[in-house]
DNA sequence: CTTGACTCTCCAGCAGCTGCAGACTCTATA
DNA sequence: TATAGAGTCTGCAGCTGCTGGAGAGTCAAG
């Protein structure tokens, strides 16, 4: 009995063959057995070899193909049973959705990356804590949430919780990166000037892109800031007041709100607190001697 | 014994509360202290109940970060370990090659869904098996290799092994969607003329953009050409002959070689032979009346 | 002191494979 | 025709990053 010249004859593969045939493994074919995706065309009782007819390869060639376009292998049986064009095409059609907006998705993270890669590398160059200095900054784009309660108040907890909520708003509007961007908090001028610290505003800075999100979009003009450094949460109020004083011996003209600028937060070392490089400011104009 | 306003007062919170201000499920954080990535400020020893200072959320943000570009968690804990800014950006720099790659490939994929939709429409307005027409077509970009063997004297097993073998030539420049390519097979002029079934080339149809992959992309310029449809590659023979005769009747001067275009190949749902929707064709050239 | 909400550990499952162990089976050569 | 060496079989475990469940213990409020 001849069965091996049997199977050759007909020019059936075995499963080997049929796998290096295809660029395909040989578990991957046993799976796809065993799902009903792609059977044999021949299985030898005695043994339970399986064979395979190359013209097979043309139903694995749809299946890769699916998987390629990461549908699941049940997704692919269905569609396969069904035998009907149309469903194929509107799948397609579905899929050429999807990659866009994977595309979308995948422009989004690179943006995001960028972001991070030069808040590093603004790390890298940030002056000592205590530098004053005054510096034009350019028009930003910030998108804010009135603060719940004032975490000046109420400390690190209630930081955060507003930052969560946050958070929550931005996931909402499909901005999910908050690591990425840079926070920001604000006291309202009147406050500010009268030395009373009452969390105003909570927000986060972007560039022109920002304006996509919609209404709670603002822009901060540019303007020439007096700013102070610093590299502690714990700090802030302090400085703010070397800040103030600085304005005043400067004889500037506070103008706008009093903003705390996270410029960069690393937490990548230390997971007790947050490490950041702050840069406190707020916008001035320089009153002429009198006339 | 107060020991828990010792937690409380200490600002700590419990498992469900960490995973609520971070929008995080209580699984996720008890695997990421399981990993080691994330340890609880504090376990009660008697309870073995998990305390999180709400300041670690910065750390999960970096984790959750990390994980939306897709690193695996062992890849984020050893860089999280490691404590180097320097290490962290370059992962961020590959990162950003990798994303951009993953666009590459996506556009890839959807100009590959987009051909296969193509080929369905396509498919749904072809014409009989049998018809026979005399068309214009336009310049065509192929990528071909000379066939290995004559799959018309070796029958299927040798076309699918040339198949096999374009197939892996078109991984190595990355094109690895044979599925959504037309194939096509071609005989050489006088091979074709003389009634000799001699495969000379392999290839596939692309667009211009087929010219980004190298020196195998030539041009089928446009032109004239007899064409016979069919939907099955056993007939081929018999209609090529039908094509030579239609060519000779009308007194066309065959021109270039012939060509045997796989315009359509759905396996959907035939899992022995591939299902096709062939159109022979030969350029012709129409002789002057004797002047 | 009870109730109801939390939390603990441990285990199973997901998808699409890969890789093992231990037992057969094929094929080519001696 | 014996045998070596390659190929194949089944069945199970493992991978990743979670999710969900069972059964037991714990916490906070009334």
């Amino acid at each position: 009995m001849d069965r091996e010249s049997d199977t050759t004859k007909r020019g059936l593969l075995p499963i080997g063959k049929m796998a290096k045939a295809n660029s395909v493994s040989i578990g991957t074919l046993r799976l796809y057995d065993q799902l009903g995706l792609l059977s044999p065309a021949y299985i030898d009782e005695q043994s339970g070899y399986r064979y395979y007819d190359i013209r097979q390869s043309a139903r694995l060639d749809i299946i890769r193909y699916m998987r390629e376009l990461d549908m699941t292998l049940a997704d692919i049986s269905t569609l396969l049973e069904k035998e009907d064009l149309t469903l194929i095409e509107d799948m397609l059609i579905r899929k050429n959705e999807q990659i866009y907006s994977q595309m979308r998705e995948l422009k989004a993270m690179q943006d995001a990356v960028n972001r991070t890669i030069h808040s590093i590398e603004r790390y890298r160059i940030s002056p000592a804590s205590g530098t004053i200095s005054l510096e034009f900054i350019d028009r930003r784009f910030i998108l804010s949430m009135p603060c719940r309660d004032n975490f000046y108040e109420h400390g690190i907890v209630s930081y955060e919780q507003n930052i969560h909520i946050l958070r929550s708003k931005l996931l909402e509007k499909g901005i999910p990166q908050l690591l990425s961007y840079n926070l920001g908090t604000s006291v309202k001028n009147e406050d500010f000037t009268a030395g009373r610290f009452i969390a105003d505003q909570i927000f986060i800075f972007g560039d022109k892109h920002l304006r996509d999100y919609g209404e709670n979009v603002s822009i901060l003009e540019s303007g020439m800031y007096a700013c102070i450094y610093l590299d502690n949460f714990d700090d802030e109020i302090p400085f703010a007041h070397k800040l103030m004083e600085y304005c005043r011996k400067q004889n500037f003209q506070m103008e706008g709100d009093y903003i705390c600028e996270e410029m960069t937060e690393f937490n990548f070392f230390d997971n007790r607190q947050r490490n950041m490089f702050l840069r406190l400011q707020v916008q001035v104009s320089f009153p002429k001697n009198n006339p």
